[in-house]
DNA sequence: GATCGACAAGTAGCGTTGCTACGCATGAAG
DNA sequence: CTTCATGCGTAGCAACGCTACTTGTCGATC
């Protein structure tokens, strides 16, 4: 799928996934793949430079642990993160329901009897 | 609500206003407003480029039409267009599933009766 | 008569955001 | 030793929508 019509709701996508626990970089990439059935496939060009927006917006906060002689940066929410994951999940639910009225998500705007 | 989220979508809904019949930019802003319950009020600096650039892809096609003095240019769908909107449709279903299955979902679509 | 606001279209420049392509480092496998 | 998977990161690019501004007609108001 066309990744970059994501615009937006990367940010929000990332803290879905934080969510459920702190992880590092890779892992959230490969998170994202699996919880969307391989839709979502981001490279890491992609990943870093957002988590790194997170953090300097204090809606994450990593630490660094070396596991096996590799550095593995560890994200996880914070408190300001998971107020803004409230807000981005009904931003997300107005825009997908106004959006939707347009593209029929599921109802075709097909004049009814 | 902040439409710099449509990203890549605002064709999708442009095409989507114009599959209900021919209009002109103020028109579509319009209509755009008036269906979404107010949610979407684009300026014209959105929509005007927006439409040309559908037209340079061959997706709509306008007239001009001179209304009390006043030029109007009209835009409809062409057939091109209406092939791509479907394919636009189906785009939003997968994204709007996708990213949604993240954000905790409202997930109405599937009421099978 | 002049001015203001609604209608109608358009352009220029900007900022955000994700992507591509690349670089660096370590440990395991061949 | 080379290659691959893991793991982090940056630089530069391109797309897209937004803000702000311009042009012009028409009707109403001052």
């Amino acid at each position: 799928m066309k990744a970059q019509a994501l615009h937006g709701h990367l940010d929000a996508l990332l803290l879905a996934v934080l969510e459920q626990g702190p992880r590092h970089g890779y892992a959230i990439i490969e998170a994202l793949r699996a919880r969307s059935g391989g839709t979502l496939d981001l490279p890491t060009g992609t990943i870093y430079p957002a988590l790194r927006r997170l953090e300097r917006a204090g809606l994450v906060a990593s630490t660094w642990s070396t596991v096996n002689g590799r550095e593995r940066r560890t994200y996880e929410l914070t408190e300001a993160g998971g107020r803004a994951l409230v807000g981005e999940r009904a931003g997300w639910r107005e825009f997908s329901a106004t959006v939707g009225r347009f593209l029929g998500a599921d109802e075709p705007p097909t004049a009814p009897a």
